[in-house]
DNA sequence: TACTAAGTGGAACGGCCTTCCCGCTTACCG
DNA sequence: CGGTAAGCGGGAAGGCCGTTCCACTTAGTA
C-alpha cells in the first residue's frame, strides 16, 4: 500500500498521493502541452485538444486534471507567481509613480505574451485556490502602491485599484481582437491608460506609436474563429 | 410575377427576385432572431438556435442566409447606419472637440447595448458590403473630425484615427468580460480614454464612477461562458 | 377553382467534442 | 526477480453543430 505523505491537503486539485514515475511524466507533457495551447489559442481549447498535443489519452487527461479549472491552475501557477511578484517590485521602487507605471505596462505585457494568460487575469476561478491567492496578493500590494503613487502627486486622486481590473479586461480585448496581426497594438493602450490615469505634469513614458492601419484591418479580417475565452464551469 | 412590394432589395446577399409573402415574414422573423440573440450572446450564436429562436427549420435559414456573415449583414445595416450618422453629428456640432468626445461616448454606449454590435465594429466582414461601406463612410468623417479637434487644441497631437478602432476592442473586452454582471463598468473605461486623449487643459465630461468591487467580481466570475465571437468564416 | 413552382420542416449525415468504461501495460516494492 | 495495483490508451455512447436532401404544403396566378 503506497500510502506515502498526507492525503489531499494540497490545495485546488486532484488526490495528492505523489505519482508513479511514468504518470507524473506524463502529467508534465500534458502541462507543457496545455501551456503552448492556452497561450496561443486562449483558455477553451478542447480537453480532447490538450490530450492530443500532449500525446495522452483523453482518459489520462481527464484523471489527472477532472476539471478544466484544475488544469487552468496548475498551468499559470508560475505566471501568477510573475504577476504578484510585480507588485512586490513596484513598491519597491523608490520612486513610487515609476514603480506603478513599470507595473502598469508589466502586466499588460504578461497579458500580451499569453493568450491564455490574459483571460485567466480578467477572470475568477473560485476552485483554483492557487491562482485567486496570488490575485489577492496582488490586489493587496497593488491598494499599498496607489496610496504612494498618489502622494506623489502623479496619479490622479479618483483612481482606484479596480481600474486595473477594467484595464486588463480592456487590455485582453485588443490582445484577442489583434493576434499577431497587430502584435504590439496593445501598447498603445496602455500608453493611452497612463495617459489616463496620470496628472497632468507627471512623467510617462514615451507614447509608442499606433498600430498601421494595414495591420488593423488585418487584425480584423483574421478575428473571427477561435476565441472561446471558455472555461467550462466545474460541475 | 410577383410585383416588388419593397423587400429590401438590400445589396450584398442572396439573389434578389423578390421573395413570396410568406418567405419574406419568415426572413423578418429571422431578422428579429437573430437580432436578439447577437445582442444578448455575441454573433457565434449556432445557426441552429437562431432557426429555433425564429421558429423555422434550419434549412429555412441557411436558405434565406447562406452564410452567417451574410446574416450579420442583414442585422447589423441599421446599427451601422446609425454608427456612421455619429460621425456626422459629430462634424455638425459647431465645437468640435464637444462633437469628438460625444461621438466617442455614443459609439461606445452603442458597443454596450449590443453585444453582437460590439464585435462588428471590431471585426471586418469583407463579403458584407453594406456593413463595411458604412464603416468606410464613418472612417472617412472621423478623419476630417480628428482634424478639425486637433485645430481646437484639445486633441493630442498624437492621436490618430486607428486609436479610435483600439479603443473600440479595448471598449467590447471590457463590455464581453463584464456582460450584465457590471453593466456600466465600460463607461469608466469610455472615460479614462477621453482623458488619454484630450491635452491638459481640454473640457471633459465628468468621470464615470468606477463598478463596484464587488460587481466586478461578480463579472469576472459570471465570465467564462459562451463568449465565442465567433463568425465562422464563409468557405 | 385549379394548377404549379416557390417555399417549407424534418430526417439523415459527418464532424467535433466530452464522459465513461474496459482490457492491457508497466513501474515499483518486497 | 515476480506479483500487483496504478496507470494507460482507445473505443463506445451521447450531445450539439452545420449541411444537404426530399416529400409535403401553399401562395399566387390564370
Amino acid at each position: 500500500m503506497p500510502k506515502p505523505t498526507g492525503p489531499a491537503d494540497t490545495p485546488g486539485q486532484q488526490s495528492e498521493t505523489a505519482l508513479r514515475a511514468d504518470a507524473e511524466r506524463n502529467r508534465e507533457r500534458i502541462l507543457e502541452a496545455a501551456r503552448r495551447l492556452f497561450g496561443t489559442e486562449g483558455l477553451g481549447v478542447s480537453m480532447a485538444s490538450v490530450a492530443r498535443e500532449a500525446c495522452v489519452g483523453k482518459a489520462t487527461l481527464s484523471r489527472r486534471f477532472d476539471t478544466r479549472e484544475d488544469l487552468i491552475d496548475a498551468v499559470f501557477v508560475d505566471r501568477m507567481d510573475d504577476y504578484a511578484e510585480s507588485a512586490v517590485e513596484a513598491l519597491a521602487d523608490p520612486d513610487p509613480w515609476r514603480g506603478f507605471t513599470r507595473h502598469i505596462e508589466r502586466i499588460c505585457a504578461m497579458q500580451a505574451a499569453d493568450r491564455g494568460f490574459a483571460a485567466v487575469l480578467t477572470q475568477a476561478f473560485p476552485t483554483a485556490k492557487v491562482i485567486e491567492a496570488r490575485r489577492a496578493k496582488s490586489y493587496q500590494d497593488f491598494q499599498e502602491l496607489i496610496r504612494r503613487a498618489k502622494a506623489t502627486g502623479h496619479l490622479r486622486e479618483d483612481f482606484v485599484a479596480d481600474d486595473v481590473i477594467v484595464m486588463l479586461m480592456a487590455n485582453a480585448g485588443v490582445i484577442a481582437a489583434t493576434g499577431d496581426a497587430a502584435p504590439d497594438a496593445w501598447r498603445r493602450l496602455s500608453g493611452h491608460m497612463l495617459r489616463a490615469f496620470a496628472t497632468p505634469g507627471a512623467p510617462l513614458p514615451p507614447m509608442p506609436p499606433p498600430p498601421t492601419t494595414r495591420d488593423l484591418y488585418r487584425a480584423m479580417i483574421r478575428y473571427g474563429r477561435p476565441s472561446p475565452d471558455t472555461t467550462g464551469t466545474a460541475s
